[in-house]
DNA sequence: AAGTGGTCTAGACCACGTC
DNA sequence: ACGTGGTCTAGACCACTTC
């Protein structure tokens, strides 16, 4: 394991069970330099990592600052990651609506800059947050990269199967962000009215040499998504 | 000037004005620090900006690849500037429907981390993008921090007075996404219909010492708003 | 004046891609 | 085998905050 990652890991880790309450700052730079062990970039490649993530913020001069945590049952969107992980401590259903093995044509060769005749799987899944519908996800796989999907994988966490089984390196997700009115399908699919909101998240996720794997359309359920990040 | 931050400007011209067409990549990290007469690191800073504002992704092993150009007439989310800078070529209007100074009373002094009592600038303001109502913007600003505001800086850029005119220093922004109906309200300066869908961003802007200064809630139109970002 | 984060340098070795 | 980006080290000086 890179050594940034750790100290990010520990850091966080130290955060989170209030190991700095008194002063809501971490130790300088140079304490933590001692403290691990290691170069002052290494310790300032971990500082950014949980700068990134909205936990803390450097201020010249003065420390490193924890902040005070963000409003609750919000999902991070800077990271590759779907939305599995912001949900911890909650059921989460995967419920399987359509699932297919394609050919590209050309527009679908287009939208995953791949061969026309690619095989490409196309899933439909509604995810349910602790039995409410949170998300109808449209989502494009290229074959040629992900070789395997099948019904319990699609159920479960693709993401996981990605990372862990088939170790995939996911480098960058390219997301656009927009608000439609929900149609007939989506809206009873999430329990809600035709032309009610809804958040719509497109997402091309390429592996981290720089190939597109993955294109998806989301279309969260306006009630309960809520989305956070920080902007620097 | 940050060496780096020139380096960056310099490789987003050189990539816009398309001199690297002919490979989509840019020169290697190696000539880049001959070119620019800097160390590794402060080239890998530069490129570091690039990656972010999502023009560029590095591959290890092979080299700096640029990016096709995004979709058009989408708002980069991951900057603490306001929505000016995007629309470039594009005529912005921002008409003031309100503009008062308040005393924060429990409730605001909560939200903006101040004192009960500090003076507090409240600014509605309808921004008009080509003649089109774009979005409501509802902002608070701490009056300590920005002490004057006038109708001429309201109706003009209020990022480019802090910036240019107070030189205030900008760290972070924390960002919620959201959607929601529309009020009557809203929906009127919008010229769109109650309970239409709309996206909601709240924004509190940190100065680079961790002060809040500004804190908004921004009803975007729907049929117009699109925001974009890259996840690593 | 002392402490703290920000920028910058020079160099080593590793991991991954390409040939 | 070689080229390219990724990780890591050691050290210098600057900008800003705090006392």
């Amino acid at each position: 394991m890179k050594k940034y990652d750790y100290i990010a890991d520990q850091l966080y880790q130290r955060i989170i069970n209030n190991e700095f309450n008194e002063t809501q700052k971490i130790p300088t730079e140079d304490q933590l330099i001692n403290e691990y062990n290691v170069s002052r970039n290494t310790i300032r490649s971990a500082i950014k990592i949980l700068t990134k993530m909205g936990l803390l913020y450097p201020v010249q001069g003065s420390g490193l600052f924890i902040k005070p945590p963000q409003k609750p049952d919000t999902v991070y969107l800077s990271s590759t990651q779907g939305v599995t992980a912001d949900h911890d401590g909650k059921t989460i259903v995967n419920q399987l609506i359509d699932f297919k093995l394609l050919e590209a044509d050309e527009a679908l060769a287009k939208r995953m800059l791949c061969q026309i005749g690619t095989p490409i799987y196309y899933i439909i899944r509604l995810r349910i947050v602790d039995s409410i519908p949170y998300a109808v996800e449209y989502t494009y796989y290229n074959k040629e990269i992900v070789p395997y999907m099948g019904h319990e994988i699609v159920e479960g966490s693709i993401f996981d199967y990605l990372k862990n089984d088939l170790k995939l390196s996911f480098g960058f997700a390219d997301k656009y962000i927009s608000a439609a009115k929900l149609n007939v399908y989506d809206s009873q699919l999430l329990q809600l009215k035709e032309g009610d909101p809804s958040i719509v998240i497109e997402d091309n996720v390429h592996l981290s040499n720089g190939v597109l794997f993955n294109s998806s359309k989301i279309i969260y359920n306006y009630q309960l998504a809520n989305f956070y990040m920080v902007a620097q």
